[in-house]
RNA sequence: GGGGCCGUGGUCUAGCUUGGUCUAAGACUCCAGCCUGGGGCGCUGGCAAUCCUGGGUUCAAAUCCCAGCGGCCCCA
């Protein structure tokens, strides 16, 4: 296999990214289920570091963490037409237990409104129940029919999953927005540029009333969603009999939000954002090494050396830091992994250090070197870890500027969306021209902005009738 | 759903057309040791393959045929 170092990830993707999730210990795709896979050291740290973040957030918004069954029952998941009609292509179903067939089989959850929302039917009751906001970090199942990808489109998707339950459309719409606030926190944390756009109807969640989404850019073009809020209405709280009494005595079905939030594509996204032909370069939020110090050893004065290292790594043991102090590998192979790695920071030190009393700084994502005095060191790395976090997010966000390009027709479309890249363009909000322009173009309609008002300019580049809406349009994972 | 391509050590590939020389070759990785040490060096030795699975043809199958399983790509 050719190294993820050899390669390059905007002429060359899928090689790119798959040689470097092996190399850089984050996924092993090779478990023999197809859209399975195991998460390495690496991927497990990120992707629990993400999810600690985003816990944090929904904690601290109200959100009360529980722990619901991975299985439903046919009828239950039956209940919400929309919702079945959309999700059993794709439902894992258990059929047999101990080698006989099960009587009543299970639903292995694609996603948990028709496990939560039995039992939100028996806690709601009065309108002070409300707003009710339960959180899950889970697994959910779904059998997917396109290709599968390592970390962008598997079978079971680690993810956090939020449902609320609120009295009135005015604070589930309110809802709709701190949801879509709390996901636009973690991800500027990392550092992730992204397009939030209100979904086409023809493309909303099953069973919603509307769909608000992240649309992450990759370097080969396609848009990675890395999470969604769906406002519900109350078509599932009718179907699964949710009833609350109003202040007044009256009896009505509560408005209900879920939202969710993919780690693995989130991961996915911090690599792919990130990276360099090098290699990952991680964020220091995730990194599961902020700094590495790398001894210069020369012959006679290892012990020297090496005890200068480790006093170094011991002024930084408020970062997570690691002394690579392995004496079968050189210090150039011992660069070339750690930037593998995406470790953000190294120091250096051999003899010339020693003698200056210095320390030389190397960072990944400029891999521009400095060298500061002794005493400096610690109080620069952790202003350079900030630095570098923020030199990230402006790199990603300049990114996702120059991918997105204005259309006015169907053959600018086109061109973009082969140059790999995102259109956005007038549209006239019928679901024929959204269909004839996939024809057309390839990619996907996606969605119109939800955090900014932006209104189209000239007709529908398809059927040229007055346009309704400024929408972007690109290929998607 | 339609069409095409491909399954050979941990990884990538050669061999397959024309069956025998394959007791399966190379590179990378890995292991032991030496050497080196401010960007992957080098040297010596070593480990590692039911040639995807099953069946068939044949004196003989990695190689030909059939079926299955798995993977990839293109189109809808």
């Amino acid at each position: 296999m050719a190294s993820a170092t050899a390669l390059n990830k905007y002429r060359n993707f899928s090689e790119w990214f798959d040689s470097l999730l092996v190399e850089a210990r984050i996924v092993d795709d090779r478990f023999p289920v197809k859209g399975f896979s195991v998460y390495l050291e690496n991927g497990a740290f990120i992707l629990r570091k993400v999810r600690e973040m985003l816990e944090e957030e929904l904690n601290n918004t109200g959100h009360k963490e529980m722990v619901f069954p991975l299985v439903t029952t046919e009828e239950l998941f039956s209940r919400e037409s929309q919702h079945i009609k959309g999700f059993s292509p794709e439902v894992f179903v258990i059929e047999s237990a101990g080698g006989k067939p099960l009587e009543n089989k299970l639903i292995v959850r694609p996603t948990s409104e028709t496990i939560m929302y039995p039992m939100f039917k028996l806690w709601v009751r009065s309108h002070a129940d409300l707003p009710l906001m339960v959180h899950q970090s889970n697994m959910v199942y779904r059998h997917e029919t396109k290709a599968t990808r390592p970390l962008l489109r598997v079978r079971e998707i680690p993810w956090n999953e939020a449902h609320t339950v609120h009295a009135t459309a005015a604070e589930a719409e309110q809802q709709v927005r701190k949801a879509v606030d709390i996901y636009k926190k973690v991800l500027d944390r990392l550092g992730l540029a992204y397009l939030i756009l209100k979904r086409p109807d023809f493309d909303k969640f099953a069973g919603a009333k509307y769909s608000v989404a992240f649309d992450a850019w990759n370097p080969d073009g396609r848009v990675n969603q890395v999470g969604t809020v769906h406002n519900l209405g109350k078509n599932f709280s009718k179907v699964f009999e949710i009833e609350f009494e109003t202040a007044d005595g009256e009896r009505e079905n509560p408005h209900q939000l879920c939202y969710g939030f993919g780690y693995s594509r989130v991961l996915a996204a911090i690599i792919s954002q990130h990276g360099d032909d090098r290699g990952l370069v991680l964020p220091s939020a995730v990194a599961p090494l902020h700094v590495v110090v790398v001894p210069i050893v020369f012959k006679g004065q290892e012990e020297t050396i090496v005890n200068y290292c480790r006093k170094i790594a011991e002024d930084l043991k408020g970062l997570r830091v690691f002394l690579d102090d392995r004496e079968d590998k050189t210090p150039g192979e011992k660069f070339y992994y750690w930037e593998r790695m995406g470790v953000p920071v190294r120091v250096e030190a051999g003899p010339r250090e020693v003698a200056e009393n210095t320390a030389t700084v190397f960072r990944r994502d400029t891999l521009e070197k400095k060298t500061v005095s002794l005493e400096e060191v610690e109080r620069y790395v952790v202003r350079l870890l900030a630095e570098i976090d923020k030199n990230l997010a402006e790199k990603s966000w300049r990114v996702m500027r120059q991918m997105v390009s204005d259309a006015s027709s169907v053959e600018e479309v086109k061109k973009l969306i082969a140059e790999r890249r995102v259109a956005r363009l007038s549209w006239c909000g019928s679901t024929d021209c959204a269909m004839s322009l996939k024809e057309a173009a390839g990619g996907e309609l996606r969605g119109s902005r939800f955090d900014v008002v932006e209104t189209p300019s000239s007709a529908c580049v398809v059927c040229q009738k007055p346009a309704v809406e400024l929408v972007y349009y690109a290929r998607a994972y």
